[in-house]
RNA sequence: GGCCCCGUCGUCUAGUGGUUAGGACGUCGCCCUCUCACGGCGAAAACAGGGAUUCGACUUCCCUCGGGGUCACCA
């Protein structure tokens, strides 16, 4: 039917992008992508009160950081002159007409169009057939002035104009399609192929707005997030290929996507989840990658990643393992400090009281014998394992294990004391038991 | 309220007339283990209700109930 297909993100600049309102251009950029058409950005600034450059500026950001990129990019404001032109063919058809009216303050004009009064059927790809009478739409406005279309007016218009085959947007512009058909019509524009995403609800079940806690896309960037693992779980919202996997990257969720697989319902948005995706898409980034993300976001953006070297990568294996978001990755790295200094409190050394002092220091001293006889080019996690353990389970792993790795870490939580010991390397490791032996 | 959309575990979902209703997140338990994570195993947990069609309904139709969207000179 269509020869290519063009689908469009038109998002107003009345506020940063959220993780909501971004749904709809995931859509329409993957379906486009799969179907190897074209998927245009329009900025719908005509509303000039609520309209702002920096929101504009954050969507364009935003997209850029999720990887949506577009094919082209219009301001709808730029097409006032067609607009008008558009407006007055209308009025000399008499599909349209001027009205005189009052608004409190005065007299005013507004352009209103003339309602054929008629039943409107189109099919939506992911709902099927939906009826309207539009009777009850009146004669409805479609511009304040020539130069001051209104939204419905506007979009068809600039979606004709665009090429745009396919209206992907939120459910909540099911009830726009009959008046915007209607003006079609009047326009002599064939339709488009409509579909209308499910919407994303908070927890009461309304739909999901910045009021209702929904976070900008720059919030999450702030918190630690991925643009794949947002990009994922927003798709996953309301859309899932066949199978049961669900972590997916861009292409390969371009490469599965169709229409026909989108859901009905609307979904809950459940940032525990998120955090789970963001966690699978960080065990899946190399350790390179990684830690060029992880420089990136803390060492600020807009910083090449160079200063990644400042990183230890004998630690960035174990952050990346235990990190659900680049901002944990982020304290992880101060906490796990001990790679450079350590400095043991007794206490913590004897787990609270739970261990006594000569006991421990006794397998401190044990240890020391041990791990002297493994070579220093030997000094693996398995190695140190392989003395230690069977010493450990014959005397008591806990009364064994804990002040060893206290000794080495100096933190009451970290990575084993095998793997630790290796990244310390035989000497130091030697010279932190013995210093923690001391202390006692 | 009118019109429109929607209704499977708490949440995201599989399912298109015959299934022990499957998976994932979360929760709980166990294992791995010295801690923290990761990982593994397991458990609890759902077809809103009522009719109709059918030999047989989660699956089809109707009604009820429930939830949501929209009714702007905002998009």
């Amino acid at each position: 039917m269509y020869e290519k297909v063009v689908t469009r993100f038109a998002p107003s600049p009345t506020g940063n992008l959220n993780i909501g309102g971004v749904r709809a251009g995931i859509f329409a950029y993957l379906f486009a992508r799969h179907n190897g058409g074209q998927f245009i950005l329009r900025i719908e600034d005509t509303d000039k009160e609520r309209s702002k450059k920096e929101y504009e500026d954050n969507i364009i950001d935003s997209l850029k950081w999720l990887g949506l990129e577009y094919d082209n990019f219009y301001r709808q404001s730029d097409n006032a002159a067609r607009h008008e032109e558009l407006l007055r063919k209308l009025i000399a058809e008499g599909k349209a007409y001027i009205s005189k009216e009052e608004d409190g303050n005065g007299r005013v004009e507004v352009i209103r169009f003339k309602n054929p009064n008629k039943e409107i059927t189109f099919t939506d790809t992911v709902h099927g057939k939906i009826t309207f009478d539009t009777t009850e739409l009146k004669d409805f406005v479609i511009a304040k002035s020539f130069i001051e279309p209104v939204f419905h007016f506007a979009v068809v218009v600039d979606d004709a104009d665009e090429g745009v085959t396919h209206v992907i947007r939120g459910a909540d512009h099911i009830s726009n399609t009959p008046r915007q058909m209607l003006i079609r019509e009047a326009l002599g524009i064939p339709h488009p192929e409509y579909a209308h995403l499910p919407l994303i609800v908070s927890s009461d079940r309304s739909k999901l707005s910045k009021r209702k806690g929904a976070k900008a896309l720059s919030e999450y960037r702030d918190l630690g997030f991925l643009p794949e693992a947002i990009l994922n779980y927003d798709a996953f919202l309301g859309w899932h290929p066949e199978g049961e996997r669900e972590i997916y990257s861009k292409k390969e969720m371009a490469r599965k996507f169709t229409l026909e697989r989108v859901q009905k319902s609307p979904a809950m948005f459940d940032e525990a989840k998120l955090l789970w995706f963001n966690a699978q898409h960080i065990k899946k980034l190399s350790d390179e990658e990684f830690s060029k993300r992880l420089a990136e976001y803390a060492l600020g953006y807009g910083s090449t990643g160079e200063a990644k070297d400042e990183f230890d990568r004998r630690l960035v294996p174990l952050i990346k393992e235990r990190a659900q978001t680049l901002s944990e990755a982020k304290e992880l790295l101060r906490e796990y400090d001990f790679l450079a200094r350590v400095s043991v409190g007794t206490n913590m050394l004897l787990q609270n009281g739970k261990i006594e002092k000569q006991t421990a220091s006794r397998h401190l001293q044990a240890a020391t014998k041990l791990l002297e006889d493994v070579n220093d080019e030997d000094f693996t996690p398995e190695k140190i394992k392989n003395v230690i353990f069977p010493y450990a389970t014959e005397h008591g792993r806990g009364e064994v294990l804990w002040p060893m790795r206290v000794a080495l870490s100096g933190r009451e939580k970290s990575p084993d004391p095998f793997t630790i010991a290796s990244m310390l390397g035989k000497k130091e490791t030697l010279k932190r038991i013995a210093s923690a032996a001391e202390a006692l």
